[in-house]
DNA sequence: CCCTCATAAATGTCAGACAATTAATGCGAA
DNA sequence: TTCGCATTAATTGTCTGACATTTATGAGGG
């Protein structure tokens, strides 16, 4: 095995072949965000292969979110600008595909997103804004109803923890972490809330607030320890 | 837009819509690992399309690697089993793309990286075993020759963190944070570490490994603001 | 027993056709 | 002139049928 260039084995997959080449061009800037590529006919004319086999290429591309494509006269397949939004929901996903078909446990689980958040506490404590604030605020508000579901009081609860982490204002973690705590849900899903489990969850919740609203990171990353061992608490029983 | 279900409009790419029924099928556990999906001819009839967009369909899971195909008499369609390697490599890419198509700049990208660190700071503590202080302290011998490129270093800079992220025994923790830590490398290889920049983390990184040892946590964290202040220094000199 | 060859099943590739969509063009009427 | 509308061209989306390639299996002969 002489050849360990780009290609490991030529001998098969030319779609596969063919849309790693335009990856690399995109990769490295040959192609940018909104350029728009060749026709599915001079690709095939350039690449030497047959139009079916571009297009194999170009869903293969699609599946990544590289490119999108439009039909129509000025129609063809796109650069996709690779928003935050694109790379957190393509995350979530395989987080969640992960965690479902590995069994975590979760408690595992639990540890790794506490492990995460709790590293973002001070920057959060620094940067926080009024509407951060605010929107935590809001959740907890939600969270007081006694008839929510155990799934309404989760999604609650993400939404808290992801305003949380956006308070840092630094797009690269509160995408990776919104990311992890989302893919980490139908775990935290298939936890049953007592009552008092949630008025506990609630209080540590409140007095996360004060304390981001204080600006004391030290504080919000002890209650964030509590919060951890008391939503493991409620994992085990 | 009252439609927010899951389909937005039927009307085009029938190949995404299938690739999403599989991909479904595959989340809610109708098809687990190994299993064999139906032959294209089987599936072309069965969601009453040719196979050119079974086809189609199937590439962009291939290109999610959630199934992979052989050829042959015994060959098909089969549903991966979702590695942490595989889900790692995925991460990584993405967060690669997103963040040299985004222009993320250095300081952000710093700052996101260590505050994920130092989340795992106390649990790497609590958790590290032997080997993992030899990878570390082997990475810091790496480290020591002078004649290592910039880009070696950073790289035996990725691998050290690596290992501390190992550490935690948290198999989700180390693949969300070893991906992060990945995925701003490339932002990392351009800075240009002057010796005196170098000595400097490799005397952070002793330190490190020493609390690590000792498994006190809280020195580790105060190591971790130490050595991204001075990363900072380096970027911004 | 082992080697070889034929066979069948499956994916990989190709060529050509038609349908659907969309922007631009040209033209006629108010 | 300007508005409205049909025409046209370019492009992706889909279908059909064919052939090439790979691979396991089984039959037959030495």
């Amino acid at each position: 095995m002489s050849d360990n260039s780009v290609s490991p084995q030529k001998h098969t997959d030319l779609s596969a072949d063919i849309a790693e080449r335009i990856r690399q061009d995109i990769l490295n800037g040959s192609l940018v965000a909104d350029d728009r590529l060749p026709s599915e006919s001079e690709l095939s004319e350039a690449h030497g292969v047959s139009r079916a086999t571009v297009r194999e290429a170009l869903k293969r591309l699609a599946a990544q979110s590289l490119i999108r494509t439009k039909r129509g006269a000025t129609g063809g397949a796109f650069v996709n600008r690779q928003t935050f939004e694109d790379a957190y929901a393509q995350m979530a996903s395989t987080a969640k595909l992960l965690i479902t078909l590995n069994e975590v446990d979760i408690a595992t689980a639990c540890q790794a997103r506490f492990a995460l958040e709790r590293g973002c506490a001070r920057l959060a404590a620094k940067n926080r804004q009024e509407h951060h604030l605010d929107a935590m605020r809001h959740e907890i508000d939600r969270q007081k109803y006694p008839e929510l579901s155990d799934e309404d009081f989760c999604a609650s609860d993400v939404a808290f923890h992801r305003a949380l982490v956006d308070a840092t204002g630094n797009p690269v973690l509160s995408w990776q972490l919104a990311a992890a705590v989302e893919g980490i849900e139908p775990l935290m899903n298939m936890l049953t809330y007592r009552q008092r489990d949630r008025d506990a969850v609630i209080s540590l919740h409140e007095a996360m607030v004060d304390a981001l609203e204080a600006r004391v990171g030290s504080r919000l990353e002890i209650l964030m320890d509590y919060l951890r061992d008391q939503t493991l608490r409620t994992a085990l029983s």
